[in-house]
Formats: C-alpha cells, structure tokens, sequence
DNA sequence: CGCCTTTGACCCGCGC
DNA sequence: GCGCGGGTCAAAGGCG
C-alpha cells in the first residue's frame, strides 16, 4: 500500500485534473450546529468523468483493511454539479475508532473507484498529519471492489485546499425520530430534498448512551435503508432509460408508419382507384382487426411476409383450418392479388375437391384459394393482366454450405421429394411446422453446377410469431418479397424509366442483381455465395442471419420462362441487413454475435436514404413491369428449361 | 407416442 | 389425348 501524501493536500497544491489521476477533490467544513458532520466535497469535474459517490467502511483494526458495505446512501442525493466543480456533502458518518466511513467515487460503467477516507483514521493508522478542519484526506484507486485497501493504490494527491464559503450546508427541516434517526434536510444549494441518515457524527468522542448493540441495529438499519436508497435511486434510473427506450420505439414506429405512408402512397399513385380502395380497406381492416397500435402496420412487418401488404391474410389458407380469420368473410377487392400469393403452379381445386370429399382429410394449410376466386368478380379487367405473372412470390437464397439444409430458425417438415429434371440433386418439399396451419414452405436443392451451393426458395408467409432466430432471413426475404410485388404491382410506374435507375443505382459488378420476375413465379435470388461463410468450412449448417454481411445478388433464377434483367445495380454498400430492413418489423430484431450489420443500423441507414428505397423500389416495379410486357410477347425467347437452379427445371 | 422422413402415387398445367 | 414435369399427398417406417 502506498502511503498517502497529504502534504500536496495540505499545501494546497493545484492539481491538474486529468482522468487518469481522478484525484482532485477538496472540502469545506461547515461548521454549524445543523450539519456539523456533513462536509461537502468539490471534485474538479472533468468531462469525461462523472462521479457517483458511494460510502463504504473503512474497517479500522482489521489487518485486512477491507471495504465494507457502503451506507449513508444520502450521499448520492447531495451530488451536484457546477461548472467547473462538482460536490457532494459527505456525512462523516459513524465514526470511531472502529470504523469509519470512507466513500467511493465510481467511474460509470467503470470498475475504476477512487476512495476517500476521513483523514482521522488515516492519521491514526499511519500517523500521519492531523488536521481537524479538513478531515477528509484520502483518494485513490481500486482495480475491483473485491480489492482489500491495503492493496489500494492511493495516489499522490493533486489537489488544491478551497474553502467555499459561500456553499451553505444543508437546512434541516425535518423531524428528527427517535426510532428511525433519520434527518431531514433541504440542500440550500441544488434545492434537493434530502434524508440523512444520522448516527451521530461525534460518537466516537460523545457518550450518547446508546449501547454498542443499539448502535450496531441502528448501523445495520442504515445500511438497508441505504440499499434501499440505492434501489429506489436505481430504480428511478432504470425508468428513465425505460421511458427513453419507449421514446425512441415509438419514434421508430412513426418512422415505418411514415414509410409505409410513403409506400401505399406510391402504390396509389401508379395504380388504379381499385388499388385505393385496397388500401383504405386494409386500413380499415387493420382497424377492425386487432392490428394493434397507433398507425397501420400490415401483417407482413410482423411475419415472414413474402407477400406485399394484406395479400397475406389470404382467406382459405385459415379458413379451412377452422381459424379465426373474419376478414375472409367479405373479401376485398385485393382477394384476388391475395389468391395468387399462395396459389400454386397449378390449380389444384379438383385435388381440393377430392381431399374434402373422398378422403375426409381436412384441407391442407396451403391449398387453392378457391373461394378467393370466386370472389373475385370485380376489376377482372385489370387484373387478368396481372394474373399472368402474379401468381406467387419466391425468394430464393443461395448459399454455401455442406449441410442438407440451412438452419433459418424456422421448423421444416420435409413433405416431398423429386428429381427435378436437368438436375441429379433431389429437390426437398418443406413445410413450415411451427405453427398449425402456417402456410410458407420451402424447397431446397442443390445447384447443380456448384454443389456446395444451396438455393433455398421460400414461399409463403408464417402467420404466427417468430423466434428472433428466425426474424433475420424472414425479414431479408419478406423485404425482397415484398418489393417484388409492390413493384408488380405497378402498372404504370414512372419510377419505371430507365434513365431513373441509371442515375439511382450505381454499377457494380460484384452487386450485379437481376431478378426473375416473369411467370410463373416472381422470384428474387439472394446470392449469399460470394461472402465466405467461417461455418461452411466447417462443414456444418450455414446460420443465418450469418450470409448478410454479402451483398445481395438478385439474378435471373429462370426457372421457367423467366426473363432475364440485367442492369439492376445495387450499390455495393447496402448490405442485405439493410435490404431487409426496407420494411423493418416491429418484432425484435435478432442481434447474432456475428451479425455487425444488426438490422437496427440497416434500418437507420434505409431510413437515412431515401433515394435507395425509392431506387430499388423502382428498379423491381421496372424489372415487373417488363416481365409483365415481354411475358406476354416474347418470354419464350429467353426460355431456358435446363436452368439447374433451383427451381429451375 | 409424436414427429419426422421416405417414397410411390396422384393431381394438375402445359405443350405437342 | 397423351406425355412430361412440377408439386403434393399420405401411408409406411424410423427415431428419440
């Protein structure tokens, strides 16, 4: 243990104050009968440093000086700030030979601690200088709390003697109990209400008449009533953060209300009325049903929303499973856009009819939505141009990794298999299991040119709530759904020029991104490939949201007759995470210790550029809407049926 | 026993 | 109408 250098504290020596030394601190002594054991300490403030004192004991006989439980937690509440001083009164407490009151002065989120302790006990363990009026003498360091003082490493003090005069002590105004010893006080100073509790400041040289056991239960009633000080305190600081994280929520939900605002708007603007209709209907059925919250949010921010908007709710998807879907009961006009969302290649009706006919099996999650047809009368004129293409969103992922399957967080129940033409690998059926009834299902296989690739193909949306394991991927693909299909959406886009995505979207061939989205399946690729994943050379399942680091690569899957779009550039520094977060879900995003692009920075960083979003917005209703033109004439030029991707043919 | 995979059968759309 | 290919079903079996 070093020993203290009062000599610079009592030579008024001027310190300088820097954050390593933390030293300087100095005292007046006020000496009236009020407050006569209260001294209040000034320590330089330091802007890099702020104080938190906190007491502790300084066991005085013991060999191993060791750092009690603090108490008089009245102290924090002395604590005030001034320009160039901050200052605290310190109650000097129990006193005695015994013990004596030291006090900490703590680094936040620091385990650096610098200690004071009144100067008497020093002076009597070490002999040192004795001054009466300045009693309070000691700082240092400690490296943990669990250090024992002797292993305290005091510094030389640097420290100037001040006297402020002008500082008033406390007032006390309270009542003194007899059973509680507690003192009220008002800080003439910060104008802070203060409890003290008071144990006599001069018992070490004043017979009260209280026994030793009397003072030990009123020491020990302080140092509950000081942790419960301590609580009271912290709690008050946990509701401030509290309420600044509930502050910063909802101005993240006015921002996607304001996005999604946006988005509708757009959608509104190049659509037809029918769409508007579509949109106050969502509204109103987000008012009706349940959607909770102050502003719309469509069920695709809070699933795995492969599907732009309401389509998600597709009726018979719940219907048939005796699932409390109301809104199914009057569809709107967008039942017929929600029908082709999940529709399949095929029409499977007469399947449907056979399976609720002849076998009696309950209709499966995924089925036809023949009653989506049905209900589909209106506005066929229109929409018959979109049925063509508007059949079901796909996002595929290609990936690196050994395993048969990537791990997404999802449960997947494998339903089928079958050689796919052109390709030796098997395709694998999955069906999402975490949910009764959840419709997204999956088909894995591997490419055949490049075998550690797996092209994962996502389908649907998961009308149940997700494991933040989950939320990664599912946000990525509903993001790239979703503009997909917001972009077909489009008819008459004038986002549409190709001047606009020159000027937007920046060359980069490593970002090359083309997207599929002709019949029968609009399909965005997510390249994952082309960032080296540690877990793949490990041969073990890749873990998403491991990939998006990668830049996305959105390319022609083809695996119909899809028609190839190449010029869509999306610049190099928009990160998947931040593709995903085009449409940030209110659901906790998940924060993997490998993820640094946490969606929460990819979210700032959309939000912050505007000219992305409307960018790659209006490059995918660009691409659709050239899908939708060259379907109809010339696809087939561009057939390509010994496509080995998956779900190529 | 429940959940899952396997696997042949079946359905469907499409092209010829 | 027939064959092809994608997609799904469902019984059988495996597994913990």
């Amino acid at each position: 243990m070093l020993p203290l250098t009062f000599d610079s504290f009592h030579q008024g020596m001027e310190g300088k104050v820097d954050r390593n030394s933390l030293s300087l601190f100095s005292l007046t002594h006020h000496q009236t009968s009020v407050a006569s054991h209260f001294k209040r300490v000034f320590v330089p403030t330091d802007s890099s440093i702020s104080f938190s004192p906190a007491p502790f004991y300084w066991h005085e006989n013991c060999s191993q000086k060791r750092l009690q439980r603090p108490f008089f937690l009245s102290l924090p509440f002395f604590f005030s700030s001034s320009s160039s001083y901050s200052s605290f009164f310190m109650d000097r407490g129990a006193g005695g030979l015994a013990e004596s009151p030291g006090f900490f002065l703590t680094k936040p989120n620091s385990f650096l601690t610098a200690a004071i302790q009144p100067k008497w006990n020093l002076n009597q363990h070490h002999h040192h200088h004795m001054d009466t009026n300045k009693q309070f003498s000691g700082i240092g360091f400690l490296e943990n709390e669990k250090q024992t003082v002797d292993e305290m490493d005091f510094f030389s003090l640097k420290t100037r003697v001040q006297e402020f005069d002008d500082v008033k002590p406390p007032h006390l105004y309270g009542i003194k109990k007899e059973d509680s010893c507690d003192e009220k006080y008002l800080d003439v100073n910060t104008g802070l209400n203060l409890v003290i509790g008071n144990t006599g400041s001069d018992q070490s040289t004043v017979d009260d008449g209280i026994s030793p056991n009397e003072k030990e239960e009123k020491s020990v009633l302080l140092v509950l009533k000081a942790d419960l000080g301590r609580m009271n305190e912290e709690n008050q600081r946990l509701k401030g953060l509290l309420r600044q994280l509930n502050h910063n929520y909802n101005s993240l939900q006015m921002q996607i209300g304001t996005l999604m605002q946006q988005h509708n708007y757009k959608k509104e603007g190049h659509s037809q009325s029918q769409k508007n209709q579509i949109v106050d209907e969502k509204m109103e059925e987000n008012k009706q049903g349940g959607v909770g919250g102050e502003f719309m949010v469509p069920r695709q921010f809070m699933d795995f929303g492969l599907a732009a908007t309401a389509e998600t709710d597709e009726p018979s998807h719940y219907s048939s499973q005796g699932r409390s879907r109301d809104r199914s009961e009057s569809p709107p006009n967008n039942v017929e856009v929600v029908s082709r969302e999940f529709e399949p290649l095929n029409n499977r009706n007469k399947g449907e009819e056979k399976n609720e006919s002849s076998s009696g099996h309950a209709p499966q999650d995924w089925i036809p939505n023949k009653v989506a047809k049905v209900a589909t009368s209106k506005d066929n004129i229109d929409q018959s141009a979109t049925e063509a293409t508007m059949r079901k969103a796909r996002v595929s992922v290609r990936s690196r990794s050994e395993a048969p399957m990537i791990t997404d967080g999802c449960q997947w129940r494998k339903y089928g298999q079958k050689m796919a033409k052109g390709n030796p690998c098997p395709r694998a059926y999955y069906r999402c299991t975490m949910a009764a009834g959840c419709p997204v299902r999956k088909q894995v296989q591997r490419c055949m040119e490049d075998r550690s690739i797996l092209i994962t193909t996502y389908e649907g949306n998961h009308n149940h709530p997700l494991p933040p394991a989950a939320m990664a991927m599912a946000s990525t693909t509903s993001a790239a759904a979703s503009m997909l299909l917001s972009g077909s959406m489009s008819s008459a886009d004038g986002l549409m020029n190709p001047n606009f995505l020159a000027r937007t979207m920046l060359p980069c061939p490593s970002s090359m991104a083309t997207l599929s989205a002709s019949a029968p399946f609009p399909t965005v690729t997510l390249d994952l490939t082309h960032t080296p994943n540690p877990l793949q050379l490990q041969g073990q399942p890749v873990q998403f949201p491991v990939p998006l680091h990668s830049s996305p690569h959105i390319f022609n899957q083809a695996p119909y007759n899809q028609t190839k779009f190449s010029g869509l550039h999306i610049p190099s520094n928009i990160d998947a995470a931040g593709f995903a977060s085009q449409h940030p879900q209110p659901q906790p995003q998940p924060q993997p210790p490998s993820l640094s692009d946490s969606v929460g920075a990819a979210t700032a960083a959309i939000t912050n550029d505007p000219n992305f979003t409307a960018a790659l917005a209006a490059a995918i209703a660009s691409i659709i809407g050239g899908a939708q033109t060259s379907s109809s004439t010339n696809i087939n030029s561009n057939a390509n049926h010994n496509n080995n991707d998956f779900p190529g043919t």
